[in-house]
Parts: C-alpha cells; structure tokens; sequence
DNA sequence: TATGAATGAGGATTCATTCAT
DNA sequence: AATGAATGAATCCTCATTCAT
C-alpha cells in the first residue's frame, strides 16, 4: 500500500468537505471560501491542489461515482450466478451508503449541471455506460440479447427514478420499499424470461 | 394610461426568457441580465413583474407544470377504459412537447434546486402527488389496491428515470424507444393482474 | 379664502405622505414610492407636481417651518407683555402639537441632511434667524441688549437640545419636564435681569 | 504568511475613511465604493474587515464615541475639585478637537439614522447616559440631588443643542462663544446653589 | 391629470482567483 | 505548504426619472 503523501491527503479533505457542502448548500450555494471552512483551511490553498472550482468539483463527483463502483464490484465479487450479479448491482445501487438523501441530493445536483460542463458530462456518461453494462453482461446470459437490452434500460431508468425521488429529503419513501419494488419488476422480467 | 394588459403578457415573456435561459446556461448561470436580455428588455423591469429572482423562478417551474398537467387533463379528455387512462398518463410524459432534453434539463435544474427552496419543494411534492395519484386511479379499477399503488410508485420511478436521462442532451435515448419501454412493462404488470 | 385648486390639494397631500414616510422610515429610505404609495397615487404623478425629489423634501421641511411658525404667531398675537412674548415663544416649541418624536425625528432628519443641500440649508438658516429674533426682541425690553442676545442664544441652544432628545423615541423626556427645565432657565436669567 | 496586523490597520483606515465620507457627503450619499476610494482600497475589501454597511457606519460612530470619552476621562483625571469635574466635562465637550462643524456634522448624521437603526440607537444611549452621569455625579457635591439632576438635564440639551449648532458649517457660531454661554448658564446654577 | 411601464445607473454584497508573505 | 489580504467582476436589487398612453 503506498503511502499517502500530503498532497492526496489534502486533496481527499477538499473533496469531502466540498462533498459536505453541496449536500448542504446545494451546488448554487458552494463557494470557494465555504468548502475552505468546512474543510477547516483557508481559502486560497484550494487552488494549490485544484486548478479551479471546475476541477474540485468533477474530482468530487468522481469520487462519488468511484465509491459506487467500489461498492458494485465488492458485491460482483461474491456473486456466483448471473441472477446473483443482477441483484447485486442493483441491491449495492440501493446499499445504505449510496441510497442516502444528501449523497443522492448532491449527485442530482451534478447531474443537473452536467450539460454545462464538459468534464460532469464526461463523467455522467461513464455511469450510465458502467451501470449498463453491469446490468446487460449477466442479463444476457438470462434473456435472449434484445429483451436483456431492453430490461436492462428499464433496470436503470427505475434506479435513477427511485434515487431522483430520494433526494427530496422529506419523501416517505423508504430504501428497502425502494429495492423492493426494483426486485418485483426483476422477478417479473426473469420470470418471463425463463418462461419463454 | 399606460398599455393594459402587460402584466399578464410581460410576466409570460419573462417566464419564457427564464426558460430558455435555464436550458441555455443552466440553473446557475440564469442570471437576472441575461433573462432580461433573452426577453429584450431591461434588468430592472423584472422586478417590476416578480418580487426577486425565486418568484420569477417559481412562476418558470410552475409553468412547466401547468403545462404538462394540461397534455395530461387533455388525453385523460378522451381516455374511456380505465387502462386507456393509464396510458394516457404515460403517454402525456412522453409527448414530444414534454420529453424534449431542453425541457427536461430545465426541470432537472430545477428537482436539484428544490432541496434548497422551500417553494420550489412545494412545486415538486405537488407534481409528485399528482403524478401518483394520475395513475393510482386508473390503476385501482385493474389491480388490487396494494398492487396498483406499487404498479403506480414503480411506473412514477421509471418515468422520472428516463426523463432524467433524457437531460443529457447527447444521449441517444429515443423517445419512442421510451415510451416502448415503460410500456413494456406496464403491459407486463396487467397481464400479471389480469392472471389472478 | 381662495378656492384650493387640485395643485393645491395634490402638493398638501404628496407633502404629508413624504412627513409620514420620512418620520416613519427615516430620511434615507425615504423612497418616492413609498410616497406615492403613502399618498395613495402612483409613482409617476409626483413629478407633476414637484420637480424632483429633492424638491418634494424642501417643500416638506417648508411645511414643517410653516406650522411652527404658525403656533408661534397665533401665541405671540394674545402675548400682552414682553415676558409673555418670551414664554409665548418657547411655549409654541413645546406645544403638543411641535414636540412630538415623530415630528422632531423628521425635523432632525432634514437637519443633518442641511449641509448637503443648498435649499435645506437655506429653510434651517431662515429657521435659526426667525427663532433667534423672536427671542431677542422680548427680551431686549427685558435686559441689556448684550444680555438680551446671550440669553436667546442659550434659550434657543437648550430648545434645540431639548427636541434631539425628543427625537429618540424611547427616551423618557417628557414634554412638560424639558418645558419646565427650559422655564427655569427662564426664570434664573429674569430674575438675575431684573436683578440689576 | 500574509501582513500580520492587517486587521487593526485597516479597520482604523475604513472607519476613518468612513468618517470622511459622511462628512463630506452626508450619511445618505456615503457609499461602500466612496468610503473605498477614500481610503485607497477595492471596494471588495471592506466586507473582509466588517460584515456590512451597518457594521462599518457603527463601528465609525463607536469611533467618535470613544474619541470623545478619552477626551473626557482625560480631562477628569486632572480635575480635582466638584466644580472642576463639572467644567471639566463640558470644556471636553467644547474642545477644538470636538466642537468641529465636519464632526459635528457627522455626529448629527448619525443621531437623526439612530431610530432606524438598533446598533445606532444603541450608541445614542450609551453616550446620553454617559453624558449625564458625568454631570450629574459632580454636581450632586455641590447641589441638592434634584437640583443636580435638573441642571445636568439643562446642561446636556445646552451642550447638543450648541453642537447641533456647530454642524451647520456657515454659521458664524463661535467654539469659545457657545463654550462662554453654556458657562455662564454653569455660573448662575452653581451661584444660585451656594446661595442657599 | 394620472397611470404604471420602462430604463439605466448605482446600491450593497459575494465570489473565484491571485499574490505577497 | 499555507495564509488571508486584495482585487475586480458579477450578482441581485432599488430607485429617481421619463414617457406612452
């Protein structure tokens, strides 16, 4: 394991704290000066270790879409069946620690501004080409290639659904109920697959 | 006496402008001078028509609402059956007029911007109350109770879903291809009720 | 008693809408519509009958100088002796009607806005010099005239310094105990006059 | 390491420049950007030293307080009889570096914007009642206690009201004349109280 | 006479960024 | 590496004034 020098240490502080501020704030609200508070330093060092408030916060949404990768491959990891590989991307989209209010706030937040930001975009695409080819790789061993495609679509419009619905904090709406309304439709679609 | 009616026709080209600045620069970059410019009036009138940049803000969201609610009404207008109401439902969400990724990217900015305005958090409780009771009624009349509000929270998810990935302008996603899916599954969940 | 015209009665009523405003918001947030507003007209209409704002504020401070004058004369006119002339005089500035914070606020606030503005400059010297000679000739049948003058110098100091406190409305002074104060003064300085 | 001290320097350097400005300009017309010019800084800097407009116009006035207080306290500490207490307190009040009509004037600006302004009002009282005690406590050694506490109200409204004077630049109002007058008045209560 | 729409300048304040230390 | 002082542009908003109606 290298070690981490002052330079990773600091970059990690900065990430979360602008982290913790957009979640607070809101993306509109996250300045400079109060990423610098949050992270408990001054204001102008940011700019030793990013090169702009652009690049701190693509460094902040691509920590979070790394987080959720750690947590997809974790769960791949022990998934011994193609179903078993389905139901772990989706349960680790919907793990305590990605299914959060203020993670899917702040994400939405990134989201929203990705269409003017070359760099968020870039990495917008790269989740939505990530979460489907997990989703499509062990569907296609379970369904003819089309209705795998197509369920697989479908999988990922209900994920981004349930967790845009999630950050609007006040929502009843709970995880598992969440998960399990996905694990339905999942039933559903493997049911009729297999009866084909 | 000064010209009359301008209220209603200034506040509607203000709203306009608003719109078309939000796609245009998103949510952040929506500045009082460029909404003015985009309207071809001065920054000052503005204030003239709307307390501050949230009323003017609000009014914009609440537009978008009323207009999808109104493809709504008007398909609900002549949907017979039960599941042809449904259908409308589904169908107003994915009307050219509504699934545009301008339109959508507008509503995006705004969903993200809702955890930090109260009032825009009313606007959006109000489109998901509505939504959801759109297609619990018809829903009702098909499927036991219990049934057809996870059939209706499911199809709320997936709409949302696609919706929000029709905001990254880019995206190939198809509004037919859409459509196709969501009613792909809705198809899936009557017959399954039509089975018991 | 001529028939007020409409210029008349609209310039008394914009006069009295900017009193009520500047002792209600202060001279700084007084804005011309509040006026307007005050007044019940629109905002445009003050330039009709007032040139500009600052000639709104001066035709003000007039109407002020104007009604204290008015006390002033009605009391001096059934004042048989010179020491009744004197009380007469401060007696007017104490009136109920004069020595009210809101209206001493108002005067206070047109005071230190004097020196940056030539016509209030102008009302408050012509103040000073009415004040003083009303003062002066009284008290000239009364004592020496350098006597005379000294004490309406000091009279007309204490009187001004009575009505800055009057401003602060939370101030516990009453009307009758600054009158009294004022009485006393009056009474040393007779009484060492006539002393002679 | 930036400038140490920065933080004491400038925030005289504002205040003074503040104080400028209002006496050049009057209190309404004394802006952020003027009060920068004035002091040779970017109008940003100021919301680096004080929070807001308010801040920096009470901290201005905490200024002139504090100013006038030393001037007092210094006076006292020299002054060794009652009776020299009291002279003391009043020449402070007239001394050339007080009784200047730009001072003045900005003192007058200050006391008309204190009833709309809480921190103002605030500084109104300290120094009202700062003012009265200092006379008060004096004359009480040489009058009967009623008898000192009418003549230190006198007093005090003499004082303002000669200050009030002084802020009108052209009059002719002379700093030892209206000193002369205010110790004549002291003579004659001082005479009339040994008199008993 | 009267309205209120409209402007344009200017208000306080915020902010990303730079820089001397 | 780190600070916080400093800038200048930009933000929202207000306001006196003008003008078509």
């Amino acid at each position: 394991m290298p070690k981490l020098g002052m330079q990773d240490v600091r970059r990690r502080q900065l990430i979360d704290a602008t982290f913790a501020t957009v979640q607070r704030h809101g993306l509109a609200d996250t300045t400079m000066q109060r990423v610098a508070r949050e992270a408990g330093l001054s204001a102008g060092i940011i700019h030793h270790y990013f090169a702009d408030k652009n690049a701190l916060l693509a460094a902040t949404m691509r920590a979070l879409l790394a987080e959720l990768r750690g947590d997809v491959v974790d769960r791949l990891a022990v998934a011994a069946t193609p179903e078993a590989r389905v139901r772990a991307v989706v349960a680790a989209c919907f793990a305590p620690a990605q299914f959060r209010p203020a993670l899917v706030a702040a994400w939405l937040a990134f989201w929203a501004q990705s269409p003017h930001s070359p760099e968020l975009a870039r990495l917008r695409r790269l989740y939505d080409r990530r979460t489907r080819s997990n989703l499509v790789a062990p569907l296609a061993a379970l369904l003819p290639r089309p209705d795998a495609e197509a369920a697989a679509t479908t999988l990922a419009a209900m994920i981004d659904g349930f967790w845009l619905r999630a950050g609007a904090t006040e929502d009843g709406l709970d995880r598992a109920d969440a998960l399990a309304h996905v694990e339905v439709y999942l039933d559903l679609v493997l049911a009729a697959g297999a009866g084909r």
